[in-house]
DNA sequence: TAGTGGTCTAGACCACACA
DNA sequence: GTGTGGTCTAGACCACTAA
């Protein structure tokens, strides 16, 4: 049954491979199998997956092994336990955007999900920032979307998305939707994994304040994400210009 | 040896009390009296605690269920294990402030903690935002810390600190150290164990300006920290002003 | 070599959801 | 009631550190 045989799976005996990286536990072998499953998407979106003994039946090891594998996906947002029904498969759908992912807070501190308009969307070829952020090659070429993303109808974000255009192909011919995460995963089987974004704070120029209804000057953050993919390549690049009169980026730290 | 009778020592029917909050894990209450152990300086910062299987013994469950206890309070940054040393109590050493609290990094990547020169601090009766944040009585009087942090004899944040003085008597009196937390935790015995900071982007006015040595009106990104103490009750208040012209707030999103 | 945390197993029982 | 994840136990062995 087993699918992919297990570093220790031939015997009791350190295999000598594996002296090289060190010591690998079994639990993380395992995760790293689950993984795979979910990259190549015989786990998809929304599925629910085995049962904790069905798997450690069909792989080999022992349920408490499978579930600190599973433990450890499930904190990394992967997966969602829910007791007496399963474990499932994260979606991308808003919920879990605003939890993982939207930081900026109306500062009455109810989090929403915003609007989005899209102003235009153009094929070009990486300029040198779109280079280093996406790890590209000279001449790619990358899908750029803008945006303008509003809460309560009131313009709030100026969004410029660079995504590669061979990651995405056919995308730049279609609709934008307004979770584009959701998009990724659904029609290109990409799962956003997670992020790292580096805020700044600068002065709006005059095009970037007009086009949110402000003056020119006008203090705003800006918020340079990279979003990295299950197999931890940069798929995304988005700097958002936000105004936070009334919002605020939201960080715990822990 | 039990100093504290948990929930379910005495016998295997469901305490009555319980069914109020439902469920309580064993492994809870562990930790919960470990904590205990934690603010009342019974385990004090750099100490080593006992080994798994005394603390096993000495309480009455097994050492799975202390391993559960002392996994969790790891990955909230009060311990650190160490295989083959055993298990610390966590420092409020630079290092610490620097991976748990300190966000800002300057563009290059480098992380440093950067120094500190104290303007000014005053005994102040709280004004109204630092009520609401530190959940204070109307009249409460606060310490009030005014201070210019550098990175490489570069001016960079504008650091305004409100402490509750009843939470810290004579601290007004003495020098300020650069690193507060770790003088928090040796003299007061407050462990800082998490915050959460609201990020705005402002324009500087002129005296904040002034003191960084930039124009007036300059962008600044504005920090805005709530500190809790072990019992997660609000111990400081941090208002810090940020140039970003070259460092950025640093935000992984896992 | 002794002691610590880390992994892995096997099995029992509990809490929860749903039919 | 049945099946799922969640807890708790007991014990064996592994990896690492320091004396």
């Amino acid at each position: 049954m087993t699918e992919h045989k297990l570093e220790n799976a031939t015997g009791p005996e350190t295999p000598a491979g594996a002296e090289i990286l060190g010591f690998r536990p079994l639990y993380r072998q395992v995760k790293d199998q689950f993984v795979r499953r979910l990259m190549d998407g015989r786990w998809l979106p929304g599925m629910a997956i085995p049962s904790e003994g069905q798997l450690a039946g069909e792989i080999g090891v022992s349920q408490g092994t499978v579930r600190k594998a599973l433990d450890e996906l499930a904190a990394e947002n992967l997966l969602v336990r829910r007791q007496g029904r399963g474990t499932f498969v994260a979606e991308h759908d808003e919920q879990r955007i605003l939890f993982q992912f939207f930081k900026l807070v109306s500062d009455d501190g109810v989090a929403r999900f915003p609007d989005s308009q899209v102003l235009d969307m153009v094929k070009a070829t990486v300029d040198a920032t779109e280079r280093t952020a996406l790890n590209l090659a000279a001449e790619a070429e990358v899908i750029r979307i803008r945006r303008i993303r509003s809460l309560g109808g009131k313009p709030l974000i100026l969004e410029t998305i660079s995504l590669p255009a061979l990651v995405f192909p056919g995308l730049a011919d279609g609709p934008v939707p307004n979770n584009l995460y959701s998009l990724f995963a659904t029609r290109y089987g990409i799962t956003i994994a997670n992020a790292c974004e580096r805020l700044k704070a600068v002065a709006l120029k005059g095009d970037e304040a007009q086009l949110l209804g402000v003056a020119t000057g006008t203090p705003a953050l800006a918020i340079d994400r990279i979003a990295l993919s299950l197999d931890g390549s940069a798929v995304e690049r988005r700097l958002s210009l936000c105004l936070t009169e009334e919002a605020h980026y939201q960080s715990d730290l822990r």
